[in-house]
DNA sequence: TGTTCTACGTGTAGCGTTCTACATTTTCGC
DNA sequence: GCGAAAATGTAGAACGCTACACGTAGAACA
C-alpha cells in the first residue's frame, strides 16, 4: 500500500512538478527556463507545453537564492516631480520582451532603501540624480550593479554606468534662447543643500553663457530648498528686489511652476514682466495656464537607455560605459521676446 | 593540519556567521529576527550584538522561501497623476519602525503587474483605484492579501479589506458647494472605458444632490478617456456648446487641470465663465495659476489605513474590514461666487 | 573499426532562512 | 526535596530553484 500523493494541490506548481509532467529532469526545465544552452527543440517543446498546462511561473526568491531575480530597482530623489513618469516609460519600453520587472522603492532615505533593495536581491538599481557622495556610489556600485540617471563624473572614472542629458548645454541653450529674446538679466532658481553634480552642472552652464554672452554681471544664483514655502520665499525675494530680474531659469519645471505661481501672485505678467523657463519639459508644461519654456531631456530616453545599460551590466560587462543624450530647449509663451517698450 | 577558512569572506554575513559569533545556534538567531517565544535576554542581547558587528541584515529571498520576504507591493493606475504622491507618504509613515519595506510596482498591465509581484513574493498588495472586475479582485485576493483603496463594494462582502474616500458625499459636497455659489448649469466631467466603482459612485452622487438641488434638468456627463487629446476636445466640445456648462466637476485634478487650460486658450475667464472643480487635492491645486477648487480625500491618511490593515492581514487577521474617510472641499478661487450681472 | 567530439540530458549539492520536534535546564508547588 | 511544568535552547528538514559535474549516444574523423 503506497501514500497517494495529494492530486490537485491548489497550491502553484513548482519546477519539480512541470519535469515530471513533462518526463523529463528538473534540470532540464531548468535549462529551457534559461535559455541555456543544451536543450533540443523537442524538449524544449515538451517543457513549455507543460509549463503552460500547468501555469507553471518560477519562484523569483527560489531564483534569487541560487543567481538572478530578474527584478531591477528604481530609485527616485524626489516623488513629486513629474519628469519621473517619462523616465517609467523608458524603463517600461525596455523591458519589455524581457523577465526583468522594475519596481521603484518608497522610502524617506535613499541609503535605507538602496540596502533595502540589496537585501531583497535586486539585480541592479538605477539611481535618478542621486545626491549621495561619490564614495556612496562607489560603495554601492562594490556591491550591485548600479546606473545613474544624471550624475556627472569623468567617462571610465566610475566603476558604474552614467547616463546623462548635457546639463552644462542645456544650461546654455536656456541663457542664449533668453539672451536672445531680449532678456539680458537673467537669474537662476538652483537647490541647496543638495551637492548634486546636475545642479553643479547647470549652474557653470549658466555661469559660463552668461560670460560669454556679456551679460557676466546679471550673473545670479539663488538657492531654495525643495519646500514649497521656501522656493516661494526666494522667488518673492527675487521679484520684489530693486534690480528684479528679467528671467528666471529654474533648475527644475517644478521650480518653475512654484516661480509662475508667485509671480501671478504678484499681479507680474509672464514674459513681459518677467520670464520663467524650467527644466524637464514635464507634461504640465503644455498647459495654457503655464505655457512654460522648458528644456527637453527626454526622461523615456534616460530611463531606456539606463535600463538596457543596467541588464548588459547584470549579464556580464565589465567596462563602464556613458551614454548621452542633447537636451533641446522647447520655447513657449513663457519667454516669449521681450516687448521693449519703446 | 587543517584548511584554515577564509577570515573575512568580502561577502555580506549570514544566519550561520552570526550564530557561530555570538556562541550560539542558527536557530536562536532565528528566533531573536524574529521576535520569537523562547529567548532570554542574556541571549538576546549577545545574538544583538553580534548582528550589529557583523552588519548582518536578513536575505528576503531565503524569507521568502519559508515565509514573508517583509516587502509589500504598491499598485496605481495612472502614474502621471500626482495623487499618488500623497498615498506613498502615508504607506511610508505606517512602515515606520517596521521590518517592511513597500515597493511600487512598474508596467503597462496592472494584470501581469500582480503576476509579478506574486512571483517575487510580496507578502500583500495595495491596489489603488483598480479598474479589474470583481472576479479578477477577488482571484487575486485568493492567492495574497490585498486591500484596495478605492474600491465600493458591500461591507463584508469581500474578502480583502477596502479603505475609501466617500465617493458619493465627496461629489454631492461639490454639487452642493457650486449651487450654493450660485452655479446651477454644472456639468461631471467623468472617463470612459474604466468601470471603475469610485467614477460611478461619484457619478451617483453628482446626479442625486443634481436632483435634490433641483438641478436635474442641468445633468450633463461627458466621459473621456485619460488620453491628454481626448480630454482637450471633450472639454472644447463642452465649452463651445450653446448652452455652455457653468460650471465642470472633473473627477480628478488631472482633468480639472487641462479643463483649466482649454478653458484658458478659449479666452475664458475663471470662474467667472466657468467655475472648475477637480477632485484629490493635489499640491497643484495652490498655485495661482490654477487656485483649483479641489476635494480633499486625504491621500496620506488612505495609504497609512490601507498598509495598516494590509498589516494586520498578513499577520493573521481573517475577517475582512473597511475604512471610510470623509472628503471635504477645499475652496479655491475656481469656483469663487458667480458675479451675477444684474 | 576504433577514437574523439559534440550535443543533449540528468543527479544533486547547495543557497539562507524558518519552524517543528525535541533535549535540557530552571522554577515552583507541595 | 521530588516531580511536573515552564522556560530556554538546539538539530535539521524543508522551501524552489541553479549550475556544476557527469553520463550517454551518435556523428565525424582517421
Amino acid at each position: 500500500m503506497t501514500t497517494s500523493k495529494t492530486p490537485k494541490p491548489a497550491t502553484r506548481a513548482t519546477i519539480r512538478e512541470v519535469a515530471l509532467d513533462a518526463g523529463v529532469s528538473v534540470a532540464a526545465v531548468s535549462k529551457v527556463l534559461r535559455d541555456a544552452y543544451g536543450v533540443s527543440d523537442t524538449l524544449r517543446a515538451k517543457v513549455r507545453s507543460s509549463m503552460d498546462k500547468l501555469n507553471y511561473r518560477p519562484l523569483a526568491s527560489a531564483r534569487g537564492m541560487r543567481g538572478r531575480t530578474y527584478t531591477i530597482g528604481l530609485i527616485f530623489p524626489d516623488l513629486r516631480n513629474p519628469f519621473f513618469g517619462d523616465v517609467f516609460a523608458g524603463v517600461n519600453s525596455a523591458l519589455e520582451r524581457t523577465q526583468y520587472q522594475a519596481m521603484q522603492g518608497i522610502s524617506v532615505s535613499v541609503e535605507a532603501l538602496t540596502e533595502a533593495m540589496i537585501d531583497r536581491q535586486m539585480d541592479g538599481i538605477i539611481l535618478v540624480g542621486p545626491n549621495e557622495p561619490r564614495a556612496t556610489l562607489l560603495d554601492i556600485a562594490s556591491r550591485i550593479p548600479i546606473v545613474a540617471i544624471g550624475h556627472h563624473d569623468d567617462p571610465g572614472s566610475t566603476p558604474f554606468d552614467i547616463v546623462n542629458n548635457d546639463d552644462q548645454l542645456g544650461a546654455r541653450l536656456v541663457v542664449r534662447h533668453l539672451i536672445g529674446n531680449g532678456f539680458r538679466n537673467v537669474a537662476m532658481l538652483s537647490l541647496n543643500n543638495q551637492p548634486s553634480t546636475v545642479i553643479q552642472q547647470r549652474e557653470i552652464g549658466y555661469r559660463m553663457e552668461m560670460v560669454e554672452q556679456g551679460c557676466g554681471e546679471a550673473i545670479n544664483i539663488v538657492r531654495a530648498s525643495q519646500v514649497t514655502r521656501d522656493v516661494q520665499i526666494s522667488v518673492r525675494r527675487l521679484l520684489e528686489s530693486p534690480d528684479r530680474p528679467e528671467a528666471i531659469f529654474c533648475w527644475t519645471d517644478l521650480m518653475a511652476f512654484e516661480a509662475i505661481s508667485v509671480a501671478t501672485e504678484m499681479g507680474l505678467s509672464i514674459p513681459d514682466d518677467v520670464a520663467i523657463v524650467g527644466y524637464d519639459n514635464t507634461m504640465f508644461c503644455d498647459f495654457a495656464q503655464n505655457r512654460l519654456t522648458s528644456v527637453d531631456q527626454s526622461g523615456e530616453l534616460l530611463g531606456l537607455q539606463a535600463t538596457r545599460l543596467l541588464i548588459e551590466r547584470i549579464e556580464g560587462r565589465s567596462e563602464s560605459e556613458q551614454f548621452v543624450v542633447m537636451p533641446r530647449v522647447v520655447v513657449r509663451a513663457s519667454s516669449k521676446r521681450r516687448q521693449v517698450p519703446d
